[in-house]
RNA sequence: GCCACCUUAGCUCAACGGCAGAGCAAACGCUUCGUAAGCGUUAGGUUUUGGGUUCAAAUCCCAAAGGUGGCUCCA
């Protein structure tokens, strides 16, 4: 076995096959899921946080590794290293994997690479490939690798440790050391890797690939922030240009619908360097859409069982070191604040403040399952360089509720939550997800808790997700510390991967706060507590939702429904009076009174995404009509007022997609 | 937090060592118009902030703040 240069580090997301798990960790009807194991695809993810990395899941299988596509990213990388190299003759190579969509590799350079040099090392990747040099294969013994990279520090550190037989390319202990070391070398590069490759550049399209799409990034060797920050080189490379294009496009459209950029187009949020970084202000409209989610989710709860709890902002840092949250996540909250002789936190999670509402009385078996919800909102420093837009805030609200509830009631009510969750997801009108189990990472000691407890709580889980005929894929070192949990993914539009909903089942803060009930027999009991929350951060699902509807949002959660546009000032009054009885029907109104004329009226307001615009002139004036052009562009023509009212009300009682 | 890049009018951008400009938005005026942007006028700036170099700095250098792309982290 040899040591790659894609050397697929081992990450936290490594999704895992169910039959290499630990037997006690996985019970063995849990049926086989496809394997995600490329790097870099599925990361760790939780209520605040960037997309999980674009793609196609069903292309991250073994199949890309096997596909050409893969091997013509992988010489592209070796392609790029040899232009590079040429270009930065001090530069040391590190490593260079095949990426979805792509590759990069790493490098340390004597000075930032620019635009100029991007653009000169891609035409002089398209002279190499021209070229039509053949990747040769051999396999060396370690003392010759080592001569071979004389003073190529990366290389020699991954040649000590493949000859040391510690590790394999993926970070875990094997038995014995590599005998063998492969290179492959192209025209003049010859790099330590195990292939597979192009047999020759002529396989690849100099037209399909490009460097130049994408800014050099930093990035620590090895992952390891401790370590070294190299530079890193982004490419992407396709079969065809086409494809190419194809791909440029697919970014230029997630750029164009950025939450960020839409979001300041519809007035929706803002920040203010006064206030904070990763602070999100809302403003009207924005506090209208998320307003109407908010009052209908309560609502679904409600009508679920839930009971609203309302909790405050901070809270003793004895209660945090009580439920392990100040130690674990010291680094990522914000300090203590001293108040007399204590500190108090603000809160970084909801869960210690919902447990002293079900510690505050005696429970009785009877009481339970007790299902505490609130839009709790919580405060975390992330670090600055995390900050993005909405998706990844300081201080943000959680959908969140807390279920407490005995043994018996644990399958039903993990049921009961998994059902809830996709009915709200389904009003919404968001379709395409898969469901996530994440579990304990067996070689890390982050988490707490028995073993046996654990493995209740994974047991739970899985069987709750079997007896819903749930699909699921199996992760590992995706649980949170204190408990496995069920993660729902949900692929946008342009097929990017969010996290979204998550359920977790917790029999450890139960313990660590001492919870119990009298159960019938008159013994003392401990709940289970499950965690859940559909949405997570309102702030980041509403930053997904305004990228996935490109801010067109379904009739009812648009934060302006209907505005009325008066063919001429002449018709203002009339404008004003329909939208008066639009109002009183509940519909959200605007009437657009400025100086404009109608047309342009209407081409600024279809770039706001309204549903419904009402067109009103003096034909509709006499007839008592308005004449309604959708945003999609239909013009339905002049209908009765009341009509219209009749109609499109009851399309935003319906929560419809539709707008006729 | 780390690496790289960016910051000029409310927004999007130009000027790149020699008088700080345009489009959109705004205010005012003309136009009163039937489904994708009518015309004109006015106003808007200590070029993010603080230092430095220079006869001269938006432009070059240093630092800070904020932002962007990545890395790392994420209850």
């Amino acid at each position: 076995m040899t040591k790659c240069c894609a050397a697929t580090r081992r990450l936290p997301g490594h999704i895992v096959e169910p039959s290499a798990l630990r037997p006690a960790m996985l019970p063995a009807r849990v049926r086989p899921t496809r394997a995600v194991s490329c790097p870099g695809f599925v990361r760790p993810v939780c209520y605040n946080r960037s997309p999980v990395p674009t793609g196609d899941a069903q292309l991250m299988a073994e199949e890309y590794k096997d596909s050409q596509l893969f091997k013509i990213r992988h010489s592209s990388a070796h392609i790029m290293a040899q232009a590079m190299r040429e270009r930065f003759p001090e530069a040391h190579i590190a490593i260079g994997p095949p990426i979805e969509d792509g590759f990069y590799y790493d490098f340390e350079l004597p000075q930032p690479a620019g635009e100029e040099d991007l653009k000169w090392v891609e035409n002089r990747m398209k002279e190499i490939i021209r070229g039509g040099y053949p990747f040769q294969y051999r396999e060396v013994s370690a003392d010759e690798a080592r001569a071979e990279f004389t003073g190529e520090k990366y290389k020699l550190e991954l040649i000590d440790e493949l000859a040391s037989g510690k590790f394999d390319e993926n970070g875990n202990p094997v038995s014995g050391p590599a005998t063998k070391i492969s290179f492959y070398t192209q025209d003049t590069f010859t790099d330590l890797c195990r292939g597979p490759h192009v047999a020759s550049t002529a396989e690849i399209n100099p037209d399909a690939i490009s460097i130049t799409f994408k800014a050099p990034a930093g990035a620590y060797w090895r992952g390891d922030e401790k370590r070294e920050q190299l530079t890193r080189i982004y490419g992407t490379a396709w079969e065809t240009p086409e494809q190419l294009q194809e791909y440029l496009h697919r970014l230029e459209e997630a750029k164009r619908r950025d939450h960020r950029v839409v979001g300041e187009k519809l007035g929706l949020f803002t920040f203010s360097p006064l206030v904070g970084k990763g602070l999100p202000l809302w403003k009207p409209k924005g506090a209208v859409l998320r307003d109407t989610l908010e009052r209908w989710l309560r609502q679904v709860q409600i009508d679920n069982g839930y009971l609203p709890v309302v909790t405050p902002h901070i809270g003793n840092l004895n209660l945090y070191r009580t439920s392990g949250h100040y130690p674990y996540y010291k680094d990522s909250q914000y300090a203590p604040i001293q108040v007399d002789e204590e500190e108090y936190l603000l809160k970084p999670m909801n869960c210690p403040h919902h447990i002293m509402i079900y510690k505050s009385e005696m429970r009785s078996y009877r009481d339970l399952p007790q299902r505490y919800a609130e839009f709790g909102t919580v405060y975390r420093y992330e670090q600055s360089g995390e900050l993005h837009g909405l998706t990844r805030v300081r201080g943000f609200t959680v959908d969140d509720a807390h279920l407490f509830v005995t043994p018996e009631q644990l399958l039903a009510e993990f049921k009961a939550v998994v059902k809830l969750i996709q009915y709200v997801f389904s009003t919404l009108g968001l379709q395409d997800f898969r469901a996530r189990v994440g579990i304990r990472d067996p070689q890390s000691d982050k988490y707490v808790g028995d073993d046996a407890l654990w493995e209740q709580a994974t047991e739970a889980i899985l069987q709750a997700c079997d007896e819903l005929g749930l699909p699921y894929a199996v992760e590992e070192g995706e649980a949170a510390f204190y408990g496995p949990k069920l993660d729902f993914i949900f692929r946008d539009v342009l097929k990017r991967n969010w996290q979204l909903g998550t359920v977790q089942v917790d029999y450890n803060l139960p313990a660590r706060f001492e919870l119990e009930y009298v159960a019938e027999d008159n013994t003392r009991q401990r709940p289970i507590m499950i965690h859940r929350a559909p949405f997570g951060s309102l702030e980041r699902f509403i930053g997904i939702l305004i990228e996935h509807f490109d801010g067109a949002f379904p009739a009812w959660l648009a934060p302006v429904q209907a505005v009325v546009i008066p063919v001429t000032d002449k018709n203002l009054g009339y404008a004003e009076k329909i939208a008066g009885q639009l109002k009183a029907a509940g519909l959200r109104v605007e009437v657009d009174a400025g100086k404009a004329r109608m047309g342009q009226k209407i081409a600024v307001q279809r770039e706001q995404h309204v549903p419904w615009l009402l067109i009103v002139g003096g034909r509709d004036e006499e007839a008592g009509t308005v004449s309604v052009r959708l945003r999609t562009d239909e013009d339905l023509g002049a209908m009765p007022v009341a009509a219209f009212i009749e109609q499109a009300a009851q399309l935003v009682n319906e929560k419809s997609a539709a707008l006729q």
